[in-house]
DNA sequence: CAGAGTGTGTACTAAGTAGTACATAGTATA
DNA sequence: TATACTATGTACTACTTAGTACACACTCTG
């Protein structure tokens, strides 16, 4: 097991609590809707990470991107996917094809695009 | 059960079966690893859509695109979420900024992508 | 009419997914 | 020092995934 995701996201809360105490196991747990002993488990990599819709609440919890702890948890966003099986080829071209573009490039189509009047 | 897979396939593998005997239910099943069966059952839509490389082995077979049957089956394909899971904050924005994009919108950010200098 | 090839029904399974339930042991506090 | 909260360990389970194995009945051909 990799596990990045648990050590990232017992990091992440262990920072938290310490300025606050809800951020325990237990109430983090609690609030994301699962049992202490799974959430223990998950972070200390003894299981692996929970479905999406657990580490959407949780990245909620810890203040992270859903999409950047879905991505650790080896995942994409469903809505993602969705969005891609609707255009196969033409998102897989695009993808594809942005697959080895530097990151400024990237962020310069992403702009483009926002701002192109498409 | 949705099945515009299961159907979609069987309609390709008669079409090419008038033409080309091999491409019985056994025979196919066989090229692409699978037991006869568990073809059938799929093309019925009484089982689901089989792994990624089983429909990407039955693309080949039935002259399809993989990433377009993988659509079908409901599934986008590994190499395209490992591209989004190594920059997820950058390729969700640009997915989700696209995805109301028209067809022709989309087909310039590949070409532009593809043609510019990046 | 024998044999090959066709599709399909039934039964089974091994591995993975996503957890729950409960017990235990340590720690902090009042 | 009682109690309350903390984390963790062990055991169990229900569901899903991704199929296999094998037998059956039909049809076409030599």
């Amino acid at each position: 097991m990799d596990d990045t995701f648990g050590s990232y996201v017992r990091d992440r809360r262990e920072a938290l609590r310490q300025s606050d105490a809800t951020f325990s196991v237990r109430q983090v747990a609690m609030r994301i809707g699962v049992e202490p002993s799974f959430l223990s488990k998950v972070e200390r990599g003894e299981a692996p990470p929970p479905s999406e819709a657990k580490i959407v609440a949780l990245a909620r919890e810890i203040g992270e991107d859903a999409d950047v702890l879905l991505a650790l948890a080896g995942k994409v966003s469903s809505d993602l996917q969705e969005v891609i099986r609707k255009r196969p080829e033409l998102f897989a071209a695009l993808i594809r094809q942005l697959k080895g573009a530097p990151d400024n490039a990237l962020l310069r189509v992403v702009r483009e695009v926002r701002d192109g009047d498409w």
